[in-house]
DNA sequence: CGGTTTCGACAACCACGTTGACCAGTTTAC
DNA sequence: GTAAACTGGTCAACGTGGTTGTCGAAACCG
């Protein structure tokens, strides 16, 4: 006979808290590394800058969010450290936001913290099924919303 | 030799893309019945209220929130005819909030389409995977952070 | 009874998003 | 080459969802 399907809301309720069990235990371990200021958005934000750096109309666009509003963003990772605006040489309207040694450093951090969050998964569920589950939530995501396009939808 | 294992960092990308992907249609869903204005966070508060009512300090402790940041979520809320406040007849402090039939409504039809959403995955990954996927995460995911205590990490 | 706790409300504040407006600088079209 | 159109950054006003602190009224408990 067919298997006892749980209701619908389990499955996003499961997607969100263990992407949130992944968040928290990043921000506990940067945290333990002196970054203790940094939210959750400010990673998409330095991400979306990258190693090369951009301007803010660009994080903007890249997060799908206003120049504003990425703009602002700057402004407090700027205060805290982890970015610098620089003039562009090519462009008189542009500042070049660029990451610093600390904002690469969360950078960096977190891509170990991720590998090693994901390697006890590994540990807990086998290698196939963390494969599994990665494959699986690829065929269903919609392409367009990934990799960035992540703030604002949520307040 | 090992197989090539993807970045850690995308694991929380598509849990939180598979996430989202659920929330954003049950939106546009509920939306397309007459439920333009509720926002995720609404419906956070509505399941914690629940059918029998709650108290805003209640809703609060649920939602792992102040006090005061729930009686906020209850103003929006009665303001946009979800929830109603009546005077409790057994504590003169205490204010019940309930769910307006408006407000019945939203969690039962936001039931009916996560069902047809998970169905929609079963379609598409086959009813072992999604099983497959669910168990993985419940092993996964601390127990303390579900079901609820969800909003507010984010900002 | 009196001390402590709890509920709901008010105020001030913060973080992060939105629009609209504006200037300065760059591109494009004629 | 100049005028028009577009683009980048910033300022202002505002909305929303949080926070802490304070407070009076009511309930609980010794």
């Amino acid at each position: 006979m067919a298997e006892a399907d749980p209701p619908g809301y389990e499955l996003p309720l499961l997607l969100f808290a263990g992407f949130r069990s992944l968040i928290d235990e990043l921000h506990r371990e940067l945290a333990a590394h002196g970054h203790t200021e940094v939210r959750p958005v400010h990673g998409f934000a330095l991400q979306a800058i990258g190693p090369y750096g951009a301007s803010a109309s660009e994080i903007g666009r890249r997060l799908g969010v206003s120049k504003q509003a990425a703009g602002k963003t700057v402004d407090r990772l700027a205060a805290l450290g982890y970015v610098e605006r620089a003039d562009d040489p090519t462009d008189a309207r542009r500042k070049l936001i660029r990451l610093t040694p600390r904002g690469l450093d969360v950078l960096t951090r977190s891509a170990e913290i991720f590998d090693r969050l994901r390697a006890t998964w590994v540990d807990r569920l086998g290698a196939a099924q963390v494969n599994q589950l990665e494959t699986s939530l690829r065929t269903v995501v919609p392409p367009t919303t990934f990799p960035v396009d992540v703030p604002g939808w949520f307040g």
